[in-house]
DNA sequence: ACGCTAGTTGTCCGATCGGTCAGCTTCTGC
DNA sequence: GCAGAAGCTGACCGATCGGACAACTAGCGT
């Protein structure tokens, strides 16, 4: 079997490094940082421990090479939305950047919103948490209702539940191939209804 | 000092073995459950190790002892919503037991949310999880469309995130006493709106 | 005075944790 | 041919894990 490596162009490279980065963010995500053993995630991956700890100089530093692309993407996003004015365009524009973040990153942010406060003193978690108050006051800084930042917070929170935990066991047996589509759709539907802003918020009558 | 176990009424009796199921859900829902040791619960606690094995036989009867209260609450919710014929009424009714266990058990629901699917085969955990299905079906069986479902998700999982983790580093300096009833109502309030059914959930023209 | 029970603790155990280190193989440049 | 780097591994280390067990203390009915 020829593998090459300089083509590598064409479908993404497997290297050891991206296996065991991959299998370690789901092990984080599914049994927390402190219940994914070094051992456990190089038997899923199909290597041995020092295999890990060769790569990696230790398992918070595996940590750190797991989590930071996620955080660096959310980097972008923040300063690209306080790069441009805010108008309801620029700030719908952010929430859609908003949403294809939380899809293609949904293991990486689950594991940071349950365990960051566990895990401060992380440099990756530390920065991350920075990162998450400077979204939300850029969110909600003008008013800073605490209605709000429960917005913001159940957006945030919300879906990184829904979309690792929640659809897992919510439909155990109805299960008709739910496509992705159809799930990014509605996510933007209720995240754009969370945090509309206050001017553009419909104020239901009935229910109150 | 004399504290008559008699008289308990008054003040809620604080026994060995409240005084280790609360350090215990403060650092299952913060450190998470195999993060948590138990030398380290009974050392916050201010007990020895053996003590805890002593009230409780083993790790997962200590989980369990934490959780039970909230199970069982929010089944006694769930049989209240289902005995009644639904209404707008009865599912706003809901909606308010909802938010009066989401504050009362944050600590347990956050617990339970986040590490469920990593503590399968535990009684309590799947008791959990198929009560979640129930309540899940509840709400939005009817039409069973997958927005609905992740309106639930949202609500539970954000609920979860936002009163325990979220408020926590949301606003590290800014913190003037943020009112309890403010949270409350700011929380009914959104969750209203994520969990009203379609006949009476208001479109947002802008926005779309 | 007595035995009984509940509560608490220190000690010990095998397993597993993160991490170090020496050695093994395979490939590459000279 | 061979030196050296890269990748990978098993053996080993001290620390900590959940848990078992015997011993100790204090209270209570007889």
């Amino acid at each position: 079997m020829i593998t090459d490596a300089t083509t590598a162009a064409s479908t993404a490279r497997q290297t050891t490094s991206d296996e065991l980065r991959l299998t370690a963010l789901e092990q984080f995500a599914s049994v927390g940082f402190a219940g994914a053993s070094l051992a456990h995630i190089a038997d899923v991956a199909g290597y041995s421990k020092s295999s890990v700890l060769y790569h990696f100089a230790s398992k918070e530093a595996l940590l750190e090479a797991v989590l930071t692309p996620a955080i660096d993407r959310l980097e972008e996003i923040l300063e690209r939305f306080l790069a441009t004015p805010e108008t309801e365009a620029s700030r719908l524009r952010f929430v859609d950047d908003f949403i294809d973040f939380i899809l293609e990153f949904r293991l990486e942010l689950h594991t940071f919103i349950n365990q960051a406060q566990s895990l401060t003193g992380i440099a990756v978690i530390d920065r991350a948490g920075l990162l998450i108050v400077k979204l939300s006051n850029a969110i909600c800084d003008h008013n800073a209702s605490v209605e709000d930042q429960i917005r913001f917070g159940m957006a945030l929170g919300g879906a990184a539940y829904t979309l690792v935990a929640g659809m897992n066991f919510s439909t155990p047996v109805t299960r008709p191939e739910v496509s992705p589509t159809e799930v990014r759709d509605a996510l933007r539907v209720v995240i754009i209804e969370l945090l509309a802003p206050v001017s553009v918020r419909p104020q239901p009558e009935t229910w109150k």
